[in-house]
DNA sequence: CGTACTTGTCATGAA
DNA sequence: TATTCATGACAAGTA
């Protein structure tokens, strides 16, 4: 039987937004080259980074860069990365956002791969691919080259060429716990070349056709990649390729998904803040080299799946694997050629993206649709709004939504819109649109002369009996029946006086039609009234009950400050009462003075009689105290008028003496 | 069943 | 003088 201490509960803070920041705050200092350990060399061009953020990123790096903590390292690329593939991916490692054009996905796909960049979704490239490449490539195919790829280095890991890879988890994401017995981050030093580590000059030439020294290997699709993409390797050997290559041998095809994709990687079990943003450039390559991604956004979607989703389930934490992102970026890609839009156009809001993503052909089910989004965000992100919302939606629609398109945004829930319900853009335009204001004719609200206060109360006339207030309205429509107006009731009560006569006039009314609808504007304008009149009466409650706190608290702050006044002048009373007997024992030529000051001040005030207590034995302790508290400051308030000049050089002489006294403390004359 | 609350309506006075 | 508005009072409905 184990005796066991007692417990300590253990709570866990764990931030949000955390992991963002600091990210954003790495990108900063990247830009401004602070704390920089790490240049990377990619053909003709150099770029600055932390070495423990593309280690962190990329199994290349972390073997190239681990066992090498020395500063101001700088890595030479393989010659088959290019800046086109490698500047993307950099900023991929600092923002988890890749940019990237249809004709650069390629090579940014390529260089991913050669240099294991983690959280770039293989099936983000599987689908990717195909949409942006002109060569009608499907998803099929690359998914089915990416299997083959696994298959054969399966096959060659059960042959034996067990290459450490750089892969921690498995492709499935459900094993996130790193096996170390096959981590290359365990022995990484297998992976670096010895002369590496002794270059005096602390310039890593990591390409594997300058280390010989290494054999690595390359799996069959690196090989086909490398003949077809890299003409220049075709020849070359798999032991002089690049080393990450090696990684994805190590007979685990699993492993290789993840160390291309990404998928399960540390970054993932970290539960880590996952955002994916998929720009969709215009078909105008990039000319800016630099880190700057140039502002050729198209289409620009957020995804974050936190919180809902477990980590553990790459396919949710990579949306654009989902059949749902596959939908969207079909909408992307039916929106319209990618270069018919604008080139600095740039969707940084859902409400943009969808508006041009939604079908042209018909306002209403671009309506419906957007009203699926407002409603699921509403459920997601605002519960308190998603019940006031779906009331307000129409049934049909719903019912529309639910039978159509609402399978296709399951992913929006995963959208992280960290705005205030009245910033919904959707829930905005929604209430703007849809919120048609009653009384519906074109009289402004100037016009009717009616406050805000006829909005709710007009929708209220313009449902149906929806509820026990509308038992009125049911009995007005049955009158309204029973007269046969010939206009809409509704319209009684939101006119003018002036529309409302014309309108009598034209219409040219029955005498009892008459009576109803005077009636009927007269209770309306007279409920509004009510309504309101009641609105500022709660109102005016809420202000002075505003105002009952806000006195309360100067009142209690009042009474503080008389109380601090009362100890302080109680304070100062025992202070004055002490300098007091400090002086009638004083036998200095000072204190003498002070003396003689004071029978002269108070020749005829009993003060002087406390000032000298020897003369005047008879009265001592608090009497004597009180006497002379008294005395003093009847004095001081009798004759302050009269002898101003003497008072105020008694007063100088008082502070003299005073401040002579206590900066004398050893003064015989203040020791009894 | 009583109570508190909300809402519509009416009566009345002021503008 | 007619109309509008504000407001108190009352009644009905509801939780």
């Amino acid at each position: 039987m184990s005796v066991d201490g007692p417990r300590t509960s253990v709570f866990t803070f764990e931030s949000a937004v955390h992991s963002h920041h600091v990210l954003r705050s790495l990108d900063e200092l990247r830009r401004k080259e602070i704390l920089c350990d790490l240049k990377v060399e990619v053909e003709s061009r150099s770029f600055r980074a932390h070495s423990s953020v593309l280690a962190s990123c990329s199994d290349y790096f972390y073997t190239r860069l681990a066992n090498h903590s020395r500063p101001n390292l700088t890595v030479s690329l393989p010659v088959e990365v290019t800046v086109e593939g490698f500047e993307p991916l950099l900023q991929f490692a600092y923002t988890a956002k890749l940019h990237f054009t249809k004709e650069n996905i390629l090579e940014i796909h390529r260089c991913a791969k050669l240099l294991g960049f983690h959280n770039l979704d293989k099936a983000c490239f599987e689908f990717l691919i195909p949409k942006l490449s002109d060569g009608g490539t499907t998803a099929r195919e690359v998914k089915q080259n990416d299997e083959n790829q696994t298959l054969h280095e399966k096959s060659q890991a059960a042959s034996g060429n067990n290459i450490p890879t750089g892969d921690r988890n498995s492709d499935t994401g459900k094993d996130n716990v790193p096996q170390d017995a096959e981590n290359p981050r365990a022995t990484p030093s297998t992976d670096c070349p010895p002369d590496i580590s002794s270059d005096k000059e602390m310039h890593l030439d990591l390409s594997p056709l300058h280390t010989k020294s290494t054999s690595y290997h390359i799996g069959a699709e690196q090989d086909h990649y490398f003949q077809n993409s890299v003409p220049h390797l075709a020849s070359t050997t798999r032991a002089e390729l690049c080393p990450f290559l090696s990684m994805s041998g190590t007979g685990d095809d699993e492993k290789l998904h993840s160390a291309t994709a990404g998928c399960g990687g540390d970054i993932l079990a970290m539960e880590e803040e996952l955002a994916m943003d998929v720009h969709c450039v215009s078909t105008e390559p990039s000319t800016d080299k630099d880190l700057n991604i140039p502002d050729i956004t198209e289409g620009h979607f957020i995804q974050h799946g936190r919180d809902l989703i477990s980590p553990a389930d790459c396919s949710h934490l990579c949306p654009l694997n989902t059949a749902e992102a596959r939908n969207v970026l079909d909408c992307i890609a039916n929106a319209g050629n990618l270069s018919d839009i604008g080139t600095n156009q740039v969707f940084d809001t859902t409400e943009q993206a969808f508006s041009d993503l939604a079908p042209k052909d018909g306002v209403a089910e671009r309506s419906t649709v957007e009203r699926e989004v407002a409603e699921h965000l509403a459920k997601g992100f605002w519960p308190d709004l998603s019940s006031t919302l779906t009331e307000q939606l129409p049934l049909d629609s719903l019912d529309q939504s639910a039978a159509g398109n609402s399978s296709d945004f399951h992913w929006l829930k995963h959208l992280d819109l960290g705005a205030a319900p009245d910033d919904c853009p959707f829930l905005r335009d929604l209430s703007s649109n849809g919120g048609q204001i009653s009384g519906g004719d074109s009289l402004s609200k100037e016009d009717t002369g009616d406050s805000s206060c006829i909005s709710p109360i007009d929708s209220r006339e313009n449902s149906e009996c929806e509820s026990d207030v509308d038992s009125v309205q049911c009995d007005t429509n049955g009158q309204v029946q029973e007269v046969d107006l010939p206009f809409p009731v509704e319209q009684i009560s939101s006119m003018t006086r002036r529309a409302f006569l014309q309108m009598l006039k034209q219409q040219r009314l029955t005498p009892e039609q008459l009576e109803f609808v005077q009636d009927v504007r007269r209770r309306s304008k007279n409920r509004v009234a009510a309504q309101r009149c009641r609105k500022r009466k709660i109102d005016c409650i809420y202000r002075l009950e505003g105002d009952i706190k806000k006195l309360m608290s100067e009142k209690e702050k009042l009474l503080q400050d008389r109380d601090q006044l009362r100890l302080s002048m109680e304070e100062l009373r025992q202070n004055l009462s002490g300098l007091r007997q400090n002086l009638s024992m004083d036998t200095s030529p000072q204190s003498e003075e002070l003396q003689t000051l004071a029978r002269y001040v108070s020749s005829d005030c009993p003060t002087s009689v406390l000032l000298t207590p020897m003369a005047s034995p008879s009265l001592a302790g608090p009497d004597r105290e009180v006497q002379a508290n008294t005395c003093l400051d009847d004095f001081l308030t009798d004759n302050v008028a009269e002898d101003t000049a003497a008072l105020d050089s008694s007063i100088a002489f008082l502070q003299d003496s005073i401040q002579t006294a206590v900066t004398q403390p050893s003064a015989p004359e203040l020791t009894e």
